[in-house]
DNA sequence: AATGAATGAGCCTTCATTCAT
DNA sequence: GATGAATGAAGGCTCATTCAT
């Protein structure tokens, strides 16, 4: 079935380009090469095919790298946490999930009852993993709260690359692109090691 | 001037509930108890509306409190960098739930032209605000390489409450809200200090 | 009462531009440096004011040269057919007539009931004057519809170079222009007193 | 394919009462019985079904008689070039008063692109046509010059009774009808050939 | 005498959707 | 299984006109 795997993709460029409302079944029927009538044929309505393009999306996002998890080296947290944020960094930045980061950002600002499935399904195991890998880290040491801030922090210096791209694009100085996802991976792992172990001391004492 | 400021508050509702292809002038109009023609008559058209709503909107958001600056206070950079991150985390939160703060949420997702005026204008000097207290505290230390990528995380770890908030909520075990403001701000005020300490440290040697 | 003027000489040029539907009352009052209900305080609305546009254009435009007639010049009739000939072609190439020509232009197309006031005020004596002339060249010899048949003759000729001007342009190879006044006058001359005479052999055998 | 057909028929006559500016899609569609939509659908927009009215009902037009050409019968151009006169005439009486008319009237007193498609088309041939008719009445003799003038002559003796239709019909004494075509015809007939056979001579001595 | 603000009707166009094939 | 034709609803916008001042 090789129209509604076309459709698909087409609405995922579509969608991410001018969004719910702004996408047309017309332009998407074009990309795929379908016929106008092909949309309501086979996902019913617009909504349903929007519903389906967010899984779809999703899915073929994560086959490229596997996630580094604390389990793969439970004898070396602070390299894998390394690892996990230059995986994160990478994929964020990367060219080739710009439709689907900007699916998502679209999403989180006026979020549809398929954000849910989404959150549960993809995002929690990500988000666990980290969380681990910052305890371990830590040596176990943080409190709930005190944990939950980390990772969010992390998520944050990360995420603002790509929710914020558009803003920092615009500020002058220039900020950074695609190529610097390495430096900027280090320095985020920098800057939370450097945190964790003064808050590990802090919470010692 | 009532009916202009009228069509302005209305549009705003509009456009933040519905997004700016979503909005119709017809529906901000009747909640403006205008004609429809009076947004032409006043702002020439749709898109021009929208952008002097993003005008008003990012103004009278910031009217509020004053910001924090190193001019202020030029012997206690450390107390003005936390006094600014208290000040910024606490109008995202503030912002978060408000039609103001799903505005710009949107356009950070899918910018419209009238981002360009509205980062020069109004985000431009918060950043700027926040560089040279972070260069401040860190003794004038730091490299422009080195002052950006502090300056983005700080940016990121307070953004991230806002463009992550939809995310952050339907995740498990359950983050933070509005009123946890200030726990969240000492919290990044200590991971920025910390980092930036160190990396003075680093650059000196 | 300079305003109501401008009015009718700013209509009188988006009139000729755009046509009666196609020109908008916020064009005229814009070119006429007036507010735009400044047409319906002055003319009552829309139509009314095109009426007077017409009879405004018309007075105005045989200001300029007195027309050829018999009576100036009775010795001489083919002098006088002569120079009424070339002082119409002229009038009708005129470009400070244009306005005006496209006016009566889309009037004949489309007429309105302001075209029959102008038929017997304006084009009449105009019409009146060529039949004597034609006539008098004959030595009185045509008859009733003869005379006709050459009188529409000679305006037929002459008009084309403006009523069928949009179409002559476009006809390779390329037509005549304004400057060719003259020359064309003389054709004209040329073929009706052939033509005439001609005629006035046949009615006299 | 007879929604399109009946789009077609309708918007000739909406467009030939009303003209392009005037008549309206909600009209042509009533009074097709389509929907609204169907024009965008079927033409694309206005225009373009503007244009598409004009060529066809240019080319039904023509349709009926064909034209008298020298290539038909080069050894008498004296009775084709009679015949010709006789067929455009009749033509031009015919569609006085209907909607290609009104239609072509329309375009000449206001151009629009539609008309550049026309002109090459459809109006460039006959015109060619009388060119080398006169010409062969001529024996050849005519300068270019000259020969322009008079097909022009010809030509404008002719769309007289179609553009200034409304006017001949205003003015005292009555002129002629659609009933008078023939001896329109001969006259504009005799006429030419006289000024011919003169411009022959001159330019022979 | 004249105007800026506002209006209601209507325009062309576009959209997601349906239907007959 | 899939499509070209057609549709009704709605969209943004423009227009001539009016009203309060």
């Amino acid at each position: 079935m090789s129209t509604k795997e076309d459709i698909l993709n087409a609405a995922l460029g579509v969608f991410a380009q001018h969004g719910y409302d702004g996408g047309t079944v017309r332009e998407i029927c074009d990309r795929a090469r379908a016929n106008v009538a092909a949309v309501n044929y086979h996902f019913g309505d617009k909504a349903s095919l929007y519903a389906e393009v967010l899984q779809h999306a999703y899915r073929s996002a994560g086959n490229r790298e596997p996630m580094p998890t604390l389990g793969a080296r439970p004898d070396d947290p602070k390299g894998q946490l390394q690892a996990w944020i230059h995986w994160y960094v990478r994929r964020i930045l990367q060219a080739s999930d710009t439709d689907i980061g900007r699916l998502m950002a679209a999403e989180m600002a006026k979020p549809t009852p398929a954000l849910d499935a989404l959150a549960t399904r993809a995002v929690q195991p990500v988000s666990d993993a980290l969380s681990q890998l910052v305890q371990a880290v830590a040596g176990g040491t943080l409190s709930e709260r005190s944990l939950r801030l980390h990772t969010v922090s992390v998520i944050g210096q990360c995420l603002v690359y790509r929710f914020g791209a558009a803003m920092l694009e615009r500020l002058n100085p220039p900020h950074f692109g695609q190529d610097d996802a390495a430096l900027i991976a280090e320095h985020i792992f920098h800057v939370t090691t450097i945190a964790v172990a003064q808050a590990t001391k802090v919470e010692a004492s």
